[in-house]
DNA sequence: ACTCTAACGCAACATGTGTAGCGTTAGAGG
DNA sequence: CCTCTAACGCTACACATGTTGCGTTAGAGT
């Protein structure tokens, strides 16, 4: 994700330690408005042109934030079944999404505005419904739900309705949301709904960018 | 949404007009990450102090061009079947979230950074949700689905994924997304998801933020 | 037709954001 | 311990963004 440090001795990894702290920081104290190149500097005694030159712009400041909290151990909930898991996953996403400071939804706003955040985020939330996908090999280990079932849509279709409304739509945080459209998904899949389309045995995901 | 014009007479009137025809043609012509304040300006020949005064940032221009969007015609699809209309809708937004230039991509990037934006654009969606309830009471009239379904929340569940994938997960245009999560939805909506629940007015889980 | 003033045009200023050149420093490698 | 240079700090600059004060103009009201 970050520039390759040719040398990644003391002083460049403390720079990086104390500006990648400073963000959290200014994240958390001021909220994303308030986060620019000069306030993070200013904030941990580090030039801003040395910022600028390491990280360019405020979306590369959180990319690489976020690069370092995608390389955690986080594993999905294992509840037992599938209305069980997907709604504990859905009160995660959903705790994110309100979350105060607000740090998934800076996170969203910056990836339009810079390239580098918006690809971080990608690759994160990527590996996020990777993770996840042993919710639905479980579900149908138990025949819960029929196999076959694409576990990508079947994820996407139960998380999407709480990122549409709470960042898109904008709605009030509705307590009953996550357990809802986990409740429905779920239904929706007992019901043969997200079956893979056969292409073949081994399924790759072909992802073409435009 | 605009603030009122105490004048609205001739001059006013055309500045308005010229500066939301620059807006439009800026962002077909050049993309949203050459729109600014005084790229409009200078676009149609009126002064930059007069777009600053009147409309304050780039965000505060694109809400009043959606503010005219939203004052159209438009119709939900009619197609006699809840999954012919679903999928019309979602071919619909599948269009807008793909379409070259990215207009919806850029009104949603600016409701990032302007809150005027936002409460425009969360208006325009709140008003096509509304127009597209009778999707969900024609089916029900028909006795497709179980009377006493959501409307809001099955036209969210079906169109929500198009935008997750699209627009925040950015993965590559799927030809087969609208129809496939159109066709996922009318299967859930029928298997009885999306039931409106009866909630007494003080049943809220607390909801738990970390 | 006349008046009054909201809205406009203009210049000058203030600030925020990003870049370039150059000397300095610290740590990697011998 | 010594050398070499990537990475840093500093100054100065370039440009974009947003504001202020003031004179001018056109159209709404009578």
């Amino acid at each position: 994700m970050n520039r390759p440090t040719r040398r990644p001795g003391g002083r460049s990894a403390d720079v990086r330690r104390r500006v990648l702290d400073a963000v959290v920081a200014q994240l958390v104290d001021h909220g994303y408005d308030a986060l620019s190149i000069d306030t993070v500097a200013a904030g941990c005694g580090v030039h801003r042109t040395t910022v600028y030159r390491r990280w360019r712009d405020v979306g590369g400041l959180l990319a690489d934030v976020l690069a370092e909290a995608a390389a955690d151990d986080w594993r999905p909930p294992d509840t037992g079944t599938l209305d069980g898991d997907l709604a504990a996953l859905n009160r995660e996403v959903f705790a994110a999404l309100t979350g105060d400071p607000p740090i998934t939804t800076a996170l969203i706003a910056a990836s339009f505005r810079s390239t580098r955040a918006a690809e971080a985020l990608r690759a994160f939330w990527a590996d996020r419904y990777d993770r996840c996908a042993v919710i639905v090999a479980r579900a149908a280990g138990r025949s819960e739900i029929p196999a076959g079932t694409d576990a990508r849509r079947l994820l996407v279709a139960a998380t999407a309705p709480l990122y549409h409304e709470l960042v898109l739509l904008r709605a009030g945080p509705d307590a009953g949301l996550a357990d809802r459209t986990a409740a429905d998904t779920a239904v929706a899949a007992r019901a043969g709904a997200f079956a893979a389309t056969v292409v073949s045995p081994d399924e790759h995901h072909g992802d073409d960018r435009r």
